[in-house]
RNA sequence: GCGGGUAUGGCGGAAUUGGCAGACGCGCCAGACUUAGGAUCUGGUAUCUUUGAUAUGCAGGUUCAACUCCUGUUACCCGCACCA
């Protein structure tokens, strides 16, 4: 037969389409499957090969799942506001929704021909109204519960798009899309309480089968630190909080410092006499980018603030207050105090200043270096802890703050809250109107979406404002509480709103009253298996937990989580090893490999490559081994034997094949599951032909890996499609063989192998070792002091030299 | 600096979790069929000084037995990064 993929393959599609195969059944009775990929942002270029590893890894997982009778919900959709899609549209001045539906039509195509098994009935677009009018719905609640709300801030300022970036999306001091410079900017903003949520995001991680670097690094993002905060009083007049991690050294606080952004530096502007000073040195540290503020890391500077002291609760002492841009405004107070001898950072800065460096835990030698180390040392020189260890000091100058009423225990988190605004065009509205008399008012509920009016000029502005703003006609509004002129919010959302929730709208997709019905969510949530990449721990999918959470209080969702279980690709390189580009001119388009290939060859190879989790490298030429492999199977059936004839030996094999395919399809071992096929395709070739029902089995094996190959043959058997098939079950007593080749070392040197029955004892296994004449030679004139045997694998034989 | 990970033939990678290192595939070599082969088939393929010895980044250790466990060390990759 001559393999003609692009007939067959249109084909079968065809079929699954007519037949509605892969549509999730309504019936809540029947045992469910829900798997995730995450859905893509339709970008200009197209698909990318390296899309093509984890959709196809779930089609996989689920296309074996169908099998087994579950009833599978497998969605795709399109995660389309965002940036590139609104910077191509304002290049080439085509409008960012014909942008959109353009691309979106190429990588359902491109999708399509790789055979996957959506339900595409369930399709969803983030910017169609229907959808983010829920995604505007969410919002307004947590506007209700007080999770969202309007602040003045310092925020990350991208100079070419012209819009303000979460820290998320800040790389290297760099804008993650365009890679322009992010500089700081203090900007009124819509914020989302995510600090609020911290603790449980945290928590809930531990009952959570998310494999372990995306728990490590989302503990780590979260970044709970457990300490006290200690409240200074000064010469001002009002008092000064800090935070921090070792109470226990506060006696060797020898000074304090504020971050430039510190508001006591105005109210304290007529106290400070070198006011001028401090002005200028937060200017200046404002103009820096976080990059160079990073670049600068090693030289600290800062200006002492004259005329303004603050005092050691500890002892009393009068301290200097330095302003400077190594403590950051937007993690605990802004403010710190600093004990050099005990802290790298402080101990540089004393340095450079030429501050005192009290030594108040023994075990280092302060002379030469900070001593951090808090599991080790000895209290001194702070009066009511001495003698203590560490840990002891700390518990009680807690208890000693909080009886003096001079601090508390407290916990602190790295996580900040989410800006969550957006100057640009191509997002959601935010559905909030602000009014003179009533502040900011909701849109009712009855009023959403509101919808993104259609511009002819979307282009960022210089001002910083949204391009919204200059729609009047949509921007004066009426106060829906007074009824009084209004003004619309102008920002839209960042592109991780309408991503934070849509694993949800897949389960009712078109429901008009609901985000979703209350019976959709019971049955289909959790998502029981999400893949995708690690670039999303600590976005994506740090957001929608956050999300869900919040749903879950308001008893919109029935699970406190999304997603019970994560699992992360590689990425897949260009070839060479380095990362696929225009520019090196190394991209691999999918669509080639298609029509020179074929959909199942592309599907086996991306499995194929390599360890699932681990970077791989494409090869042009390694894919022809699995073009060869799959017209080794088209030759196979040519010999299928007619009858039940069978060899023991293959049946053996069969039983072995199917256990391992089975178990390493979910332990996201794809790689190997396709060896062992390879592996039985060979010995079946070599025995002859393997009789029709084995041919059967190996083609529902083969199946979720390359779907229409594996119909087309089965077709002749007149049994319906294999999608609709049941998965081969194996039977453990048959996976064991009559007989084994055992290995047999000498002092555990291999010295030959025996052929023995694979229940034989030690005795007897011993005992046939010993008859064979190569151990028997190797034996001569020797002592055996401990004979070891480990059944179906080895016998080793310890000796000495006879005496 | 902190956190996570990786290291095995010419290449991608296996190894039932302490039990014959190199499965499976690519590439390469030889042969067959061919006017032809960058098609297909068959066989071979870790290295060497080959009755054997040496091999899983490097140096030790535990064990009858170590890619696997322990100690130390080097290199690379990926996050985060003045987080008090």
């Amino acid at each position: 037969m001559q393999y003609d993929f692009k007939k067959i393959e249109k084909k079968w599609q065809d079929k699954w389409a007519e037949q509605n195969v892969f549509a999730a059944s309504a019936d809540a009775t029947k045992k469910k499957r829900y798997a995730l990929i995450e859905f893509p942002y339709p970008s200009g270029d197209g698909l990318h090969v390296g899309h093509t590893r984890p959709y196809t890894a779930m089609d996989v997982v689920s296309r074996k799942h169908r099998m087994e009778g579950y009833n599978i919900l497998f969605p795709m959709g399109w995660d389309a506001f965002g940036l590139p899609t609104e910077n191509y549209a304002i290049k080439h001045k085509i409008h960012p929704e014909i942008v959109t539906q353009k691309n979106i039509t190429r990588f359902r195509e491109q999708i399509k021909a790789l055979g996957y098994g959506i339900d595409w009935d369930r399709e969803i677009n983030t910017t169609d109204p229907s959808y983010y009018k829920w995604t505007q719905w969410i919002f307004l609640k947590m506007f209700e519960k007080g999770l969202a709300y309007k602040k003045k801030t310092t925020v990350n300022w991208c100079t070419s798009c012209l819009c303000v970036l979460a820290n998320e999306e800040v790389v290297d001091g760099s804008c993650e899309r365009c890679s322009a410079t992010v500089v700081h900017k203090e900007k009124e903003q819509w914020m989302l309480k995510i600090t609020a949520y911290a603790e449980r995001l945290l928590n809930d991680l531990d009952d959570l089968d998310y494999i372990e670097r995306v728990k490590t690094s989302q503990r780590n993002w979260i970044g709970r630190s457990v300490g006290a905060e200690v409240l200074f009083s000064t010469t001002a007049g009002d008092d000064l909080r800090v935070f921090t991690t070792r109470p226990d050294t506060l006696f060797g606080a020898t000074y304090m410092v504020i971050s430039p952004e510190h508001p006591v530096i105005d109210q304290w502007a007529d106290k400070i006499s070198n006011l001028d000073a401090i002005r200028a040195y937060r200017e200046e540290a404002a103009l820096k980018s976080d990059f160079e503020r990073s670049e600068l890391a090693k030289d600290k500077t800062g200006v002492r603030i004259e005329g303004v002291c603050a005092i050691n609760p500890a002892n009393g002492e009068e301290i200097p207050v330095f302003v400077s841009d190594y403590v950051l405004m937007s993690y605990g107070t802004g403010a710190i105090m600093a004990v050099p001898a005990h802290d790298t950072r402080d101990y540089e800065f004393a340095k450079t200043f030429d501050l005192p460096i009290v030594e108040v835990v023994a075990g280092g030698d302060i002379s030469k270096e900070a001593f951090t180390d808090c599991e080790r040392g000895t209290m001194i020189n702070s009066g009511f802890l001495n003698g203590l260890p560490v840990k002891d000091a700390q518990k009680k100058m807690i208890s000693w703050l909080s009886d003096n009423g001079k601090g508390e225990a407290k916990v602190n988190y790295k996580l900040r809250d989410w800006i969550f605004s957006r100057q640009r065009y191509w997002g959601e509205p935010i559905p909030i109107v602000h009014c003179e008399k009533c502040g900011f008012v909701g849109v009712p509920e009855n009023e959403l979406p509101v919808t993104l009016p259609y511009v002819e000029s979307y282009e960022p502005t210089e001002t910083g404002e949204s391009p919204l703003a200059k729609i009047t006609e949509w921007v004066n509004t009426t106060c829906p509480t007074c009824g009084g002129p209004a003004k619309r919010e102008t920002d839209t959302m960042p592109q991780w709103a309408g991503s934070s929730w849509y694993y949800l709208r897949y389960t009712d997709p078109n429901n008009d009253t609901a985000l979703a019905s209350p019976d959709a969510l019971n049955y289909w949530m959790p998502v029981d298996w999400y893949n995708g990449g690690m670039e999303h721990t600590t976005l994506h999918l740090l957001y929608s937990r956050f999300w869900h959470k919040f749903l879950y209080d308001i008893g919109v969702v029935p699970t406190k989580e999304p997603y019970q279980k994560r699992t992360s690709h590689g990425f897949i390189l260009g070839e060479g090893g380095e990362k696929m580009s225009k520019s090196r001119g190394n991209v691999i388009n999918p669509d080639d490999i298609v029509r020179q290939y074929g959909a199942d060859t592309l599907r086996l190879y991306i499995m194929f490559i390599g360890d699932f989790e681990k970077t791989a490298v494409w090869s042009n030429s390694a894919i022809k081994g699995c073009s060869r492999f799959i017209e080794k199977v088209i030759a196979l059936a040519e010999k299928v034997k007619p009858g039940n004839e069978y060899s023991k030996e293959l049946e053996t094999a069969m039983h072995k094949t199917i256990r391992k395919v089975s178990s390493d399809i979910e332990e996201l071992k794809f790689n190997t599951a396709i060896a062992a096929m390879m592996a039985l395709v060979n010995q079946m070739a070599d025995v002859g032909g393997p009789n029709e029902a084995e041919f059967q089995t190996l083609l529902k094996l083969l199946h979720p890996f390359a779907p229409h190959i594996t119909e087309e043959l089965y077709e002749k058997y007149n049994k319906g499609m294999l999608v609709m098939s049941s998965w081969p079950v194996y039977d453990e007593a048959k996976t064991v063989d009559d007989s084994v080749e055992i290995a047999v070392q000498v002092n555990g040197k291999l010295r030959g192998t025996v052929v023995i029955s694979s229940t034989a004892e030690k005795d007897e296994a011993v005992a046939v070792v010993k008859a064979d004449e190569k151990i028997a030679a190797a034996l001569a004139g020797m002592q055996i002091v401990k004979e070891i045997f480990v059944p179906g694998r080895l016998v080793n034989l310890v000796v000495k030299p006879a005496k």
